[in-house]
DNA sequence: GATGAATGAGCTTTCATTCAT
DNA sequence: TATGAATGAAAGCTCATTCAT
């Protein structure tokens, strides 16, 4: 029963770990990927660049890692708002909210996977189509089940998922670049009645 | 009345600098800004590092005179296919068609400014700021027109124009990025459905 | 008797040449030899790097030139000033005075070949040894016909002629590249005690 | 008491340190400043472009270091010459020895800072004031000192001594660039008397 | 495990010089 | 004669990566 145990050493490790990432995402976002040196990273970690080397294999690797931890972070508090509904309508309305909420709670990560991935060259282009193909599942997943419930017609559910996204992503996008910036919750009632209205639904 | 002509040298001044940026285009689609050196736009010119300097101040400067060329022209094409209709309804709808329509003829020019610029690093974020904000202010417009015309209940038309941009810029990009698409076109019906149902337009 | 006529041309082609050793001395002086561009002399001469071209076979002669004519005006100058006097002592004397007063009176000259010329170089090394070597050649001639007058005791004059050349150099360069500086005049009392006094005569 | 101990690595740092600066110099003085490339001094110190980069912050840091090393080495021999006397006149007689038995015997030091450092470009006028201020400064104290010892008559020494150090200055630049030089030594004894006798005092 | 010195390929940019017009 | 576009050889500098300690 002592699978669940870490040795110290262990333990040690994952943190340095973790807080190479956190430094990481620091610096990256607020240089962004390609103006940022390892040594930076390094550095904001509060350690060497062998320590950096130890722990990932290059730089390449280190924003992969970054982004795949973000992107896990953000879809697990979408996909817990979302899980606090049952009625398929309301889900369907509930990750909308929840996608605008998550993104603009969590402006640095967003801004990572929605604005520095795609940037950061044609070797991650591969990264950014599964990152974001993750989130339209999500949405296509909800979309499916209003469907099957009835509650919407049927449609090209993929299609209109990577609408939603893209129509999301690009007012939180320019919401996470923007200097002086409102609050994103204002968007919501905007967007929230242009995307339920798109797929039929009533929208109070 | 020697207003518009040229000297031979003016001409093949033009020539030039027309076939720097062209170069470029070529290479930066394939390989993305960062890992694009200014060499490998001569070559692709066919001339000289010393050449390309000669007609541009620096590597940032090609790439923004390039993008700001590849946005005029895709500006234009969409004005042009909107000003083919008179009716504020008919117009909106041409509104979206022209997009994905040139979007999708132009992929090129498309990955250039919907991927490769958000991408190039946070020293062109005020530039893609613009960018998608001249394409947003098309949108709008004609939103603005379909509200005056009653045609479309009041929007808060900025929000939806930046929307309905974020949605046909994630469609469009997927279909850019992406190695073996099917043709954007397939894609525009269920758009429309969406966007146009979405600000309360009847769909045929 | 057409000796001295010069055609309407040769006069063109003399008077560019000048126009160009003028800008490059302004250029030259206030950036240093190997900090300005042939273009920078073109701009400056309102011509172009072509022109320029036509005029010099290259850069280095173009500061050969100019450090030539800035020498043999000096050199013509306290030659002159020298001349007005016919008694030995005083014509040493006035050896001293003009050197000082010519140096102090024609800053930019000054500083063309008391810090730029050796600056400029190894390749001008010889050309430093002498430009040096015809201002003391002037002193050591003075030095050997006071010697020859009886008016002082005799001397290795090369030798004397060169730390005189040396002394004043020194105090006309700090001078020359120093940025608030008092008159050139202020120094000379007490460098003509020094120098004169040197040499065994008395000074009033 | 490990205060002077320095660990095995510090050690390795400051020996590669001064082996870059020694290489410097080498490089520096056979081909001047200007034409000297890192890459070049990289190859002399047997390191790479990169391990220059990383013991320096650029070129001009080299540089600067290399003189000011070389000039407290010059300072620190002439000073110590000076202090085996205790008697003003006979110190002040042999601050004059010391300084062209110095430079004569570090030519290549001497030629760094006498010819390289005035000539490396404007960027460098100050350093070259300083340089040349620090010995005229050793040489004024002990003018000060023979005055106030009434040795000799009050004089201006500031001027004095600059008129000192480029009496000497001249003389062995001369020396050092020429290419088939006699022993400088034999220079002074004239300089000692041109030098002496203007400040008053007798020469034997 | 961690460090940081070292490497070296590669980048952007400059500029003396040439030459077709 | 004059122009300025073009060339191409450097140059200074950066940085991902390696590795002895």
């Amino acid at each position: 029963m002592m699978i669940e145990t870490e040795s110290r050493a262990q333990v040690r490790t994952r943190e340095r770990h973790e807080r190479i990432l956190d430094a990481a995402l620091d610096v990256i976002v607020s240089r962004g990927y390609q103006a940022t040196a390892v040594s930076d990273i390094a550095t904001a970690a509060d350690t060497s660049k062998g320590g950096v080397y130890f722990h990932f294999p290059g730089k390449d690797a280190i924003f992969l890692a970054l982004i795949d931890r973000s992107a896990r972070l953000l879809r697990e508090r979408v996909i817990a708002r979302i899980g606090a509904e049952t009625d398929p309508t309301r889900r369907l309305d509930a990750a909308l909210g929840a996608l605008v909420d998550v993104f603009g709670t969590h402006r640095r990560l967003t801004r990572l996977f929605l604005v520095e991935t795609p940037g950061a060259g044609p070797r991650f282009y591969t990264k950014t189509l599964e990152l974001h193909g993750d989130f339209i599942e999500i949405i296509a997943a909800e979309l499916d089940a209003a469907v099957a419930a009835g509650t919407i017609a049927p449609h090209d559910t993929r299609l209109i998922a990577q609408a939603w996204f893209g129509a999301i992503n690009e007012v939180v996008s320019q919401w996470a670049v923007d200097t002086s910036p409102h609050p994103l919750g204002e968007s919501l009632p905007g967007l929230r009645g242009l995307l339920l209205r798109g797929v039929g639904m009533a929208v109070s």
